[in-house]
DNA sequence: CTAATAGTGTCTTTAAGACACTATAGG
DNA sequence: CCTATAGTGTCTTAAAGACACTATTAG
């Protein structure tokens, strides 16, 4: 595959021998889902060693060769869930961003893009691929905070940093392994900056509506941002917002089949509409805390 | 490094022989600076195929086991322009995306990291390392509307994209290189993003700053939104609104040496505050023709 | 009937932008 | 004096949020 001549200065200043141990490319996936009104996320108890029996993200190694970082995102996040290419589709997947300390995986270097996805609510994921035990754990059990810590937007040569640590986002208990589950490797900053991600996103852009189903009412949409920011919204200004934002949603004149469980009226449905952001943002609720 | 058994389902199972052509890891910087009111990038003509004589952004190879990715960026950033680790404090440095299809490099496939670098005024960068040949070219002679592409943020399963090409950014002609200057790999599209995220940076974050020495004036700041913005800002408006955004700016009690070329008050100077994000942002006037 | 929710009306406060105006200095 | 810029005042409009209220339906 390699020529050779002028390519010198180009493959071998930057070559030596000794830094010819490979590089290892893989992708992790922190994939994201609404079950029961939590946010939940995609993990896979590890079978061996480093970390044998911990919870970490799905993913694994890039086919050299063979296909993009997007293409081997998608195929591990097919292959966990044991999805189809049509519910794929239905599925927003985009890249978070790369994590390549060289002690992150103490068996070689290993250079990481992680990816984030939000999905609908899908079938259980177990009956899966390889990796068998791809389970959902609820989010807040796992991330009480969920601060941003590394890779992307992170200045480096730079100071001006301060410690403070704002609002708390997560609440109720009912860890599913142990409370504040540690993640293999660097995951729980990976799932971290997925998290601050998923909230910025939503902030901006119409994708709450990728972790619904094709027709929903306010209310569900409402409920996938009370999930993702941790906090409660106001019922009704955030109708009329969400209204008044051109393109976010749509209205098929159906109505949903059933109010709440104790009664109400029905709420009529939307689709998501053609914008691709939102504007004006839809902003969560003052994080003046943790913004300096 | 490697050990025996249970690693063979982590391993072994991603890793059959022929994936075992390794990928290549390198880390590309897209440097941006102000130079006489103008948005620059660093960039470096390719001294071999491919694209031989082609400009490409400054970059590297990974240095296994070496370095992290972070590092890594630092270092190329800091031979391609001749910085000590002193002046290099003073950037801005962060991670952009990650860019994969096994085709971007017809040589291997090769995995570039990609940053973004923010830096005042530099000495010319022509003194720096090997690659001799690293110039600041300006912007809007490059890059006409600079429309974010690719690897960062974009839905990959789903539909829902519009052909929608909305403002003109840059105006100028005056091509260094031939216009439009089409970049070796897929540097224009990386190059295209890094702009878009810088645009969209100094929005919500006081890094407008990072283009900036020590102490500037209002109007030295409203020049870095202007250049990266592509757009004119009103500058009563813009001056009453920074200085209201808390942390954004703090005064140092002088004032500016000279006013304006021919004359005017004496402006005063400012230092970035302590702010890490802008409350409320700062947006970029009007984009609602590419917004949907 | 009771309780909970869907959806709307209205008012206050904040912020953005248009525009006008004063003050300051160099040529 | 002329001109360009620094900085401030004021008004209009848009948007966010608090709060109140009506309508609808299950139990």
């Amino acid at each position: 595959m390699t020529g050779r001549g002028q390519e010198e200065r180009d493959f071998l200043a930057a070559y030596d021998p000794r830094d010819f141990a490979p590089i290892a490319v893989t992708v992790d996936v922190v994939a994201l889902t609404l079950r029961e009104g939590r946010l939940h996320v995609l993990a896979v108890r590890r079978g061996g060693p480093p970390f044998a029996g911990e919870w970490a993200l799905p993913g694994g190694f890039v086919r050299a060769g063979q296909e993009s970082l997007d293409e081997a995102a998608a195929r591990e996040l097919a292959e966990e869930t044991g999805l189809d290419a049509a519910a794929l589709g239905r599925v927003h997947l985009e890249q978070l961003g790369s994590y390549g300390r060289p002690d992150r995986d103490p068996r070689m270097h290993v250079v990481s893009v992680a990816y984030l996805a939000f999905a609908p609510r899908l079938p259980d994921a177990t009956a899966g691929g390889d990796a068998a035990g791809a389970e959902w754990l609820p989010v807040p059990a796992i991330s009480p905070a969920g601060q941003p810590s590394s890779a992307p937007s992170r200045p480096i040569g730079q100071g001006r940093r301060t410690g403070t640590h704002g609002g708390g986002t997560g609440r109720r208990p009912l860890p599913p392994g142990p409370a504040g589950t540690p993640f293999a490797f660097d995951h729980d900053r990976v799932l971290a900056d997925g998290l601050e991600r998923a909230r910025a996103k939503i902030e901006y852009t119409p994708l709450a509506t990728a972790f619904l189903g094709e027709t929903f009412t306010i209310s569900d949409l409402r409920a996938v941002y009370e999930a993702v920011w941790g906090t409660p919204l106001h019922a009704g200004n955030f109708h009329r917002k969400v209204l008044s934002v051109p393109g976010f949603v749509e209205s098929t004149g159906e109505t949903g089949t059933r109010p709440g469980s104790r009664g109400g009226p029905r709420a009529r449905l939307y689709r998501a509409g053609d914008a691709r952001r939102l504007h004006p943002a839809l902003l969560r609720p003052d994080r003046e805390a943790d913004v300096r």
